[in-house]
DNA sequence: TATTGTTATACTCTATAACTATA
DNA sequence: TATAGTTATAGAGTATAACAATA
């Protein structure tokens, strides 16, 4: 008795609130990609930082702060990490000494990609009931809202 | 010199990573939202619990937390809060004296109500770059990923 | 003077286990 | 036996301030 019926909360209009969808989607999207990332020994943001160490742009930490929305401070934790573990090297630029570019190695490249794929096979079990065009439409709608001017910022 | 440009990082393939972008997404919304609710004694928590309240839906504890993606003593803490300040109650459901339906006060309603505004005017100016359909269709997307057989979950 | 990276610190959020009272 | 709520605790994530090196 008193089982949960998500149905009544589900279909009140302020479940259809896009932050709070967000949100729920967001947390799902964490704990998948968490469980697809743990035998490799990374987590959402260390991976985060791994495939853009691995994506050849030679972002600095200051980039990768503000891309990933992370605090510069806790760019140099997961730097630290992945540089202990040989997957990314620091670069001081020699242009700017103070700035560092965070490139891949060779074997965290290899890892990057060997996360990247296991995190695509579970968004598809995952997103089935989308179909491919709802995706790419989810996708770019996304990326609209978040590549936006950073200014605009408080 | 060295100044920040994320045209590089976003240009990259792994950008249109969609459970990145809905992590960079998100990150935008609870700053925004937390900003807009901070004058409301609110944060995005705080408000999900009250709003799911105020939703006439009678929700437990147990469902909240799965609707919510909240650890059932998160929302014990959520909730005392909410309660000590006047603005929902517990109702002790009769059918089952385990449970207890989360119903929000006048004053909770009312609140709710005008945070719920406060947030949807912060989200206009924030999501101006979307059409309304297209906000609608983002919406409706999210709904359909996130409103989904809670039983596959791992 | 301003910026990049760094350290230290505190705060918020999340996850786990054990307990109680009811079923 | 199982479930709703609760307590306690630890771990992960986030935010702020101050500092050294460099611009």
């Amino acid at each position: 008795m008193a089982q949960i019926q998500l149905e009544r909360l589900e279909g009140s209009p302020f479940a259809a609130d896009p932050g709070l969808l967000l949100a729920r989607a967001n947390a799902d999207s964490i704990a998948a990609t968490n469980a697809a990332l743990a035998s490799f020994g990374l987590r959402v943001r260390s991976y985060a930082v791994l495939a853009a160490a691995a994506s050849a742009t030679r972002p600095t930490q200051r980039e990768l702060a503000e891309f990933l929305r992370l605090d510069p401070s806790q760019v140099v934790a997961l730097v630290d990490e992945l540089e202990r573990r040989g997957l990314v090297r620091r670069e001081v630029d020699p242009a700017d000494r103070r700035a560092n570019a965070i490139v891949a190695t060779a074997d965290g490249a290899a890892l990057s990609a060997r996360a990247n794929a296991a995190i695509a096979e579970a968004r598809e079990r995952r997103l089935a009931a989308l179909a491919p065009e709802e995706l790419a439409a989810l996708t770019e709608l996304l990326a609209r809202i978040v590549n936006r001017e950073r200014s605009n910022s408080q």
